[in-house]
DNA sequence: CGCAAGCCCGAAAACGTTTTTGCATCGGCA
DNA sequence: TGCCGATGCAAAAACGTTTTCGGGCTTGCG
């Protein structure tokens, strides 16, 4: 069913039929009405492909998952994903998904998508502290919101949960249990939330006078074994630490069996606490104190902003920083063994 | 950059440079080098809405997440996802997806996909039994692979992973361990799979002689809230199970609740296994028994079957049914209680 | 009664491709 | 030498919209 049939049909011209449809202001309420029903009556809709290239504008929203970053065991990105596509589904808008292997992979995915496709916004993942793709998509002017603020240069938008907090949150909470040794499995540096991460972390040892202690801070793969190799390495260490945090939960998985395979037990020998609150993180034994990540809400958050931006709204009114809660379960704990017990249990092994 | 653009600065007509590019046979091979190279200096590549209109084809595919089904806490849907868009990468095909929160709702979003975006080619999730979705796309001879088998009229591409498998070698093993009170937490009857599964459950009870009991028979949804209360009725009769048998991982979860608190031990008192194998089975306690799900590679599968079939290859020859692997764990185990120290056991409670 | 001003509507151009058709040119063959 | 077929390129139409522009009709006012 074309325009031009439906025209026919109800004798009029296919410019008023366009304009009853599309709302524009010179046709008659009457004739509008009549098009509009005869319209819904034989389930007329503009041709997509029609329109775009008249209007020059796609109606295309793309969302892109930085694989590297998307393990498919956290629910994060579907969460996001959803979230994105309730609140899209209401607009004019339809959602484009690609997924990226590596970093460069996504800039050339990314490029693909403004390039050909066209897409009249993006969003995106976890930002990095240098990052290309924010560079690339403030030189086009295509609008944008991001996961995650960053430190390359321009105005954008973006919608944050702040890392500071479970950095800093997480460690004092260690201290006030009587934690001094506390080591933080971070994730990689170049990840903005890494970085803020840290802040917090240092932030909380300098208000306990704590020195910061490299052989307790490495960066890992934010995945259970990123978390395993890196536990096992501060674990061997002379002086390990009594407290892990990770900031995620799949690292957490992971330094809880690197705590195991040394036959202590997380949450009693070693206190851990993850983060980005992963729903099984109820289901370890101990259940898994870490701190929420509301991803299906900062999903529709973001689709929110991206609306509001493709609106007009200038993007300095659209930026957000989301404040994480603390989620208490067990396996946070005052530490209970000496070392020397700690080194009698890990001799048993 | 436009073609036009392109083919002036080449001295050519537009229609030589859209024919060098796109491959076509009366075209010098000088002069097609020619246009490739200046093509991809300047990074033209031909506006993707243009050439919908033109071509009447959307290099559009859809893939539709069936939320009712689409639990955040289970990767299946994001696998699946990264699956599919890993093989459309390198096909002329975009990915779109939407997320429908009911049946109705996503027989809506399916009609707006095929009907105004006039996608190619269609995915979709979890058939059921009598699936208007399938008689829908199969009536507007929209091409699509679905995932799983369906008793709707009609010839059709499908990938399945044959959940007659998971009711049966689940229901044999239970037998082969000792139990002969053996429940069946089945998803709910319209989803074509969960008939499977009661199909394989039945078998394997007729081949051990055992009777089918209904109180040893629930549907409920794929929600670890589904498993519990499930669990619990069954758990709560006259004469409970020995073992309970779910098809899926999150149901099992709830199902592990129901046990513990009655006081009891999963795996030990009453043996459990799962389905659609879920990462974190393996961090369990007891680690869940359960069956495997590629649903990566079964991703992959269903877009290179949609591709064969955007190229021509008969529906017939795109049926596949894949067999589920037995993952065995802990949580499967012999009966271990006496019935009456199970009451007691509970009444503890 | 005449004229200006709205109000509706239609004609036509434009968006950037692909594809059909047609037209040269060139080489080969009789 | 003359003709024919093949080859390489160009012109133009078409895809289905939206939007600009212009014009006819009604209406109100002088």
């Amino acid at each position: 069913m074309n325009i031009q049939e439906l025209a026919a049909h109800l004798q009029l011209s296919v410019s008023t039929v366009s304009k009853a449809i599309n709302g524009k202001s010179d046709v008659n309420a009457k004739t509008r009405q009549r098009v509009l029903d005869a319209a819904a009556q034989f389930g007329f809709s503009a041709d997509a492909a029609a329109r775009r290239l008249r209007t020059q504008t796609s109606d295309l929203i793309a969302f892109v998952l930085s694989a590297p970053q998307a393990h498919f065991a956290h629910p994060f990105f579907l969460n996001m994903l959803m979230g994105i596509d309730e609140k899209l589904e209401h607009s004019r808008y339809q959602l484009v998904v690609s997924s990226a292997r590596s970093a460069e992979h996504e800039m050339q995915v990314l490029k693909r998508l403004v390039e050909v496709q066209k897409v009249d916004g993006v969003l995106f993942g976890r930002t990095l502290r240098q990052d290309p793709r924010i560079a690339y998509l403030l030189e086009r002017k295509v609008p944008f919101v991001a996961f995650g603020r960053s430190e390359t240069p321009g105005e954008f938008a973006y919608l944050d949960i702040d890392h500071t907090v479970v950095g800093r949150e997480g460690c004092a909470r260690c201290v006030t249990l009587g934690h001094r040794r506390i080591g933080l499995v971070n994730a990689p540096k170049s990840l903005m939330f890494s970085h803020h991460q840290r802040l917090g972390y240092e932030g909380a040892l300098r208000a306990a006078s704590i020195p910061f202690d490299e052989t307790l801070y490495i960066e890992a793969d934010m995945t259970e074994e990123g978390g395993l190799a890196a536990a096992r390495q501060m674990l061997e260490a002379n002086d390990p630490p009594t407290a892990i945090i990770s900031g995620h939960d799949l690292v957490a998985v992971g330094i809880y069996r690197a705590i195991t395979e040394r036959g202590l037990v997380p949450g009693r020998d070693i206190a851990v606490i993850g983060g980005d609150d992963h729903p099984f993180g109820t289901l370890l034994s101990p259940a898994l104190t870490t701190f929420s990540a509301e991803t299906l809400k900062a999903g529709k958050r973001m689709s929110e902003m991206l609306l509001a931006q493709l609106d007009g709204t200038p993007v300095n009114e659209l930026q957000e920083v989301w404040s994480p809660d603390f989620i208490p379960r067990s396996s946070d704990g005052s530490p209970r063994l000496s070392t020397e017990k700690r080194g009698r249990a890990a001799a048993r092994r």
